[in-house]
DNA sequence: TTTTTTATTAATCATTTGTTTAATTCAATT
DNA sequence: AATTGAATTAAACAAATGATTAATAAAAAA
């Protein structure tokens, strides 16, 4: 299935996702890449055949990126529903931190090409162990019956959010990109608890 | 200190707006804004210079009109915090259902333009009334002591990131655009009950 | 070593794109 | 009606861009 790629070609996919989480697909050039990776303009068509097809490679890699990190947790056997909870704001602010372009990027580049790229997503969360664990509380009568979508989104909502608003909450509270990083290091401990009362009767 | 604009300076900056919103300030040309607003497209560049400075008066006032629909009633000085949020909740999705792209938009062009359009912003949210209601519940011992920051970008996550990660929800739960806008009117009434719980104590 | 295949390069092509020019039409002013 | 200035147009320009070609170098196979 996974593709064995040579040198010259991890070259240009590493220094073409850099640019376009950075700058996106339209706002970068075949020749941004090619200087970037340092490698021959003409060996960007020859190994990937057109800088569309290159995009869609290394969008399919991030936004399967993306959604593994969140679908392990969600969907380990062993672990409650509040310890899913801290993993997933943990790992997921983590991982955002060292590549903030990231959520941007996914969200904006998403809506461009929709269904073959989401086909990632099918049931993979929407049936996991934690939408069970959910519902199984809502069962026991300890966490309120919404549609459990609400739920899920509301997590990614407060964790992917700020980042992407980053520039606002920079300018609100003239944060540098060390505190902001601080607060969002912050929301790691919040999170949890906020969801948790949030479903909690 | 306002423009007065010409019917053909209308057109252009509807047309561009539109366009703009929909596939971002690179994926836009002067043509397609030329072709949709019907008007040559010498035009463009005779009223408004060049295609930069089009975006950035439109990025202006659309930037403008997204904050000023929260700070409004952010600084109302009659309401509770309670209704606060309610109506910004309300008001806010009603405008994104209309305008979809307006988010995305927003935050995806803002990373590119940042000081001169987030000047905007200055003291008009951290110093609102509502986070001075906030603040008030806080010294009366009803609302946790956190930095209002986090209560703020819990607001504007809430509401606005569920638009932005649409297709990823409409994918997840098979809905149709129609699903997802009900979906969203029920987080109308969620939203300010989900805030009071996460910040009482 | 010779041959064949693969990888790399510089140069070039055809479009696209933002912008400008010069001519023309239209509207207001004298 | 004649004149002036603004608005509009078609055509063109120069630069940028995605892609291809034909030649060369390097590596692998014979």
């Amino acid at each position: 299935m996974k593709k064995e790629y040579s040198d010259t070609e991890i070259k240009i996919k590493t220094a073409a996702k850099s640019l376009f989480l950075e700058k996106g697909y339209s706002a970068t050039t075949t020749r941004d890449i090619s200087k970037e990776s340092d490698i021959n303009l003409a060996l960007l068509n020859y190994y990937f055949t057109s800088k569309k097809k290159l995009f869609e490679i290394i969008m399919l890699e991030t936004f399967y990126d993306f959604i593994s990190k969140m679908v392990e947790v969600y969907n380990d056997e062993k672990s409650t529903l509040e310890e899913k909870l801290r993993l997933t704001s943990s790992k997921y602010i983590d991982m955002i931190i060292v590549e903030p372009h990231l959520p941007t990027f996914v969200v904006n580049e998403l809506k461009n090409n929709p269904s073959s790229i989401l086909k990632i997503l099918k049931g993979q969360i929407m049936e996991s162990k934690l939408v069970d664990q959910y519902n199984d509380g809502v069962k026991k009568g300890i966490y309120k019956r919404i549609d459990p979508i609400h739920f899920v989104t509301n997590i990614l909502s407060l964790i992917v959010f700020p980042f992407i608003s980053s520039p606002i909450i920079i300018k609100m509270k003239k944060f540098s990109r060390k505190e902001f990083n601080e607060m969002m290091y912050e929301r790691k401990k919040l999170i949890p608890e906020w969801i948790l009362q949030m479903i909690k009767k």
